[in-house]
DNA sequence: TGACGCATACCGACTAGTTGGTATGTTGAC
DNA sequence: GTCAACATACCAACTAGTCGGTATGCGTCA
C-alpha cells in the first residue's frame, strides 16, 4: 500500500528536496509567483520528477503544507526545553516568547508559509485553501491544550464580560496576531515591529491571567 | 501643468475604473494571480489604455494602494457619524467595534486589499512594498492620534512593565490584530473567526484602559 | 467663426518569453 | 522482467508589455 521502497542511503530524495524548495521559494515570493520550473531549478530535480511526485503544483502546496505543520510540530510543540516546564502558564508565556525571539533577519525566513500560501489561494482554491486551514487549526489546537491547562490551573481572572473565553479561542488570537505581525514586518522590511506586537500580545495574556509582566 | 481636461461628462474614466477592478481582482486572487488581461476584461477597456494609464503592472498596484489609502480614510475615518464623539476613547472602542462590524459575507469583500499585496510582493517588489507601506502608516498614524488623546485624558491603567505603551505601537497592534484575522478568515472561509478575534482586541484596549468590556 | 496643430485618451493586433502540464524515454534495485 | 524514480523534449495557453493607429478636446491665431 503505501510502502516505502528504499531510498539510496545518504541522497535526500526528490519529493523532499522539492518540498524544501516549495516552502522556501512561496515563502520568498509567494505561491503563485513561484513557478514550477523555479522550485524544480532550486531542488535541483528535472521537472519529470516534479510531475512523478506531485498531480499538480496545487497538490505540492497541499503536500507542503503538511509539511510545514510538521515542521512547526517538531521545532515549536517537541524539540525545545521550555515546553517540558511544569506549569503550563509558563508554558504559554514561554512560548510566546519563543515566537517574538524566532523573528529575526529577513521575513522570508521568519514569516508563515501557510499563511502566505491562503492569502492567495482561498478563493480560486478549496485544496489549498483546506491544506493551510488544516495547518494553522493543529497549531491552534495544540496550543489550546497548554492555554486550557492554564486556565485550569490558574484561571482567568480578567475575563471578557458576558462572553467568557475559550481556550481555543485565544489560541486562535495568538496565531492571528503572529499573522499580522509578519505582515507589518513584511510591509516595513523590519522584523522590529513585529517583535513590538507580540509584546502587545504577551501584556494581554498577562493581563487576562493577573500575571505581572516582567522588565 | 497638472492641468486636468475635461473627462466626457457622467463617465468615469478608464484609469479609476482600472483601479477599482484591480482592487477587486487582486483581493480575489492576490497580486501576481490577477493578469492585466483581467484587469481589463474586469474594468471593461482595452489594453491600450491600461498602459496608456500605467507604466506597468507594478504601477498600476502602487496607484491602487494609493486610491485603497483614501478610499479606508472616507469609510474608516470620515463618514461615519461616531468619528465625531466627544471621547477619544469612545471613538477607539466604537473603531473596533466599526471593524468588527465590517467583517461579513465573503472574504474577498472585507480583507484588506493592501496586506493581500505587501504579502507577495515585499522581497521583489520595492515599489509595492514601500507602496503598502505608505498605505498600512497612513492608517496607523491617524488612529494613533485618538489613541494618543485617549492616553491623554484617560491614561493607562494597566501598562506594560518598565516598557510603555506608546499609542502608534497600540495603532500598529489593531492593525495586526485585523490582519492576522483576515487570514484566519481565508482559512476557516468563514468571518466568524475574524470577529472572534477582535473580540479579544477590544478586550485587550479595554483593559489597558481599565474599562470594563459590555455585554 | 473656424480651422490648424498638438495633446490626451484610447484601441487591439502583435511579440517574445514563460507557464503548468504531458509524452516518452532511461536507469537501477528487487 | 517489473516497477518506482527519475530525465528530456516538447506543447498549447497564457504572460506582460509594445506599437501603429484613431478619436476627440482645447488653445491659438487668422
Amino acid at each position: 500500500m503505501n510502502a516505502i521502497r528504499n531510498i539510496p542511503a545518504g541522497k535526500p530524495n526528490a519529493r523532499a528536496k522539492l518540498l524544501d524548495a516549495a516552502i522556501k521559494l512561496v515563502r520568498h515570493s509567494g505561491f503563485s509567483a513561484t513557478s514550477v520550473d523555479q522550485i524544480c531549478a532550486e531542488a535541483k530535480v528535472t521537472k519529470g520528477a516534479f510531475f512523478h511526485h506531485f498531480a499538480s503544483k496545487e497538490a505540492l502546496g497541499a503536500a507542503a503544507a503538511k509539511a510545514w505543520t510538521e515542521r512547526a510540530e517538531q521545532l515549536i510543540f517537541t524539540l525545545p526545553e521550555w515546553t517540558r516546564m511544569p506549569d503550563p502558564l509558563d508554558r504559554l508565556l514561554t512560548h510566546i516568547d519563543f515566537r517574538a525571539a524566532m523573528i529575526e533577519g529577513s521575513a522570508e525566513d521568519f514569516t508563515c508559509f501557510v499563511g502566505t500560501m491562503v492569502q492567495e489561494s482561498f478563493a480560486s482554491s478549496d485544496i489549498l485553501r483546506e491544506a493551510s486551514d488544516a495547518s494553522l487549526t493543529a497549531y491552534a489546537e495544540r496550543l489550546a491544550e497548554d492555554i486550557e491547562a492554564a486556565i485550569d490551573q490558574h484561571g482567568i481572572v480578567n475575563n471578557i464580560a458576558g462572553g467568557g473565553i475559550s481556550a481555543l479561542s485565544l489560541a486562535y488570537h495568538v496565531q492571528a496576531v503572529l499573522q499580522g505581525a509578519f505582515i507589518l514586518a513584511k510591509a516595513k522590511g523590519s522584523p522590529e515591529i513585529a517583535r513590538d506586537n507580540i509584546r502587545h500580545l504577551k501584556h494581554y495574556v498577562s493581563l487576562l491571567f493577573g500575571k505581572e509582566t516582567g522588565s
